[in-house]
DNA sequence: TACATCTGACAATGGTTCATGTCAACATAC
DNA sequence: GTATGTTGACATGAACCATTGTCAGATGTA
């Protein structure tokens, strides 16, 4: 029971038991990524890493879990790949919203595995719908309420909705990124950009006339 | 092996065995649109069905494939109501976009379990994208190419591309639809008609205009 | 070197599901 | 009534999977 813990191959205990998890993260972002999540085993996740199976109950409770992590790294980077893209952030907001489109789309472009994730896999896990809306649309959703509409001038109907409207603008991302992604990203990202602008500022016109 | 064919309970052969295929539609419109289509064995669908696993295969080759007669069914039911919404159909586009969208939505609260399958569990199948694609999505952004962006003026900018706006609408519908759902229905449907009928009357100007 | 810890390969268990098969009881035609 | 098609209950077996356990050998420590 008195399991000491020591270095082995020059690495600390916590070292290496990171490192497995990392190598299980990297298995789950290949096999859910190409395979899909429902085609992907525990044993087969344990192969591609290099891994046993005992090492994989020691990082994570299941596979779902597993998956979660690997869903949660892949958004954080698209987050914060189209935060970063977003400076100055003193541009006026039709500018922005352009801006985060365009790294949106060639972000999903540049990793497919990370778009299959992010786009199509997430709905196949039995994960509770509540936490998939709040981990990924709703996030996303603040964000262009942040960015796109909060500049506008609060309109004097009050049946306008402003989280409603940005879940439909995040709708029209996911729908055309999703399309992009099955005919094989064969258009241009600024086609699908310069369409979304299309659909974003019909909304800002409409806004900002009341 | 000369299986002759006669009449039972009153019922001929095909009268029969369409009527359990018909029960085992209905019971994977209950379990699937209640509990999913992971949660949701063959031994379930055949319980509920009142039937024998044997006549499960008798008329499906699998799960999945009563699955995707669920879906077609429910599929045709909510575009045929939109259609026939739609009526007289020589109003003016804007007026049949919101007959269109008032339809869509109080129809998937009127039918929840049709609402997960099309808009949840679908995404949980093992099925081919490019299907899932032309199944859903593509009918629907044929729908609204035909009737809300059809009558508008060509637009000289030939990045304007029809096809991808027609799919971003969807997803608008689609998005804010999931969101309802998931939010229990408790928003009134004429507040997600308005919303978004506010991004479809954006675009539409913007086509208008340019 | 001696010993404790760590690792990887593999076995074992227990469970689930799909898909097919068997057979006695039932309904119908003749 | 009898023969035959039909049905439902249940059995069967194969396949797959998750999860835990075992153990010999590799690696570090003293």
């Amino acid at each position: 029971m008195s399991t000491k813990k020591r270095t082995y191959r020059g690495q600390s205990s916590e070292a290496r038991r990171a490192e497995r998890r990392h190598r299980l993260l990297d298995a789950g972002f290949q096999m859910f990524g190409e395979n899909g999540f429902h085609a992907t085993s525990v044993k087969q996740l344990c192969q591609t890493a290099g891994l046993t199976e005992r090492y994989f109950y020691e990082s994570f409770k299941n596979r779902e879990e597993l998956f979660a992590a690997c869903y949660d790294h892949k958004l954080d980077d698209l987050l914060q790949a189209i935060l970063q893209s977003l400076q100055p952030l003193d541009r006026p907001p039709i500018e922005l919203a352009e801006m985060g489109l365009s790294c949106f789309f060639q972000a999903l472009k540049q990793d497919p595995q990370m778009a299959r994730i992010l786009l199509i896999e997430i709905y196949g896990t039995q994960y509770d719908l509540q936490r998939l809306y709040q981990r990924s649309i709703g996030r996303f959703s603040m964000l262009v309420q942040n960015i796109a509409l909060k500049q506008l001038p609060r309109p004097s109907n009050r049946s306008f909705d402003m989280e409603l409207l940005a879940t439909g603008l995040v709708g029209v991302c996911i729908q055309m990124a999703q399309r992009w992604a099955i005919e094989g990203y064969q258009q241009p990202p600024e086609r699908l950009v310069m369409n979304c602008m299309l659909i974003f500022g019909g909304l800002g016109d409409r806004l900002a006339a009341g």
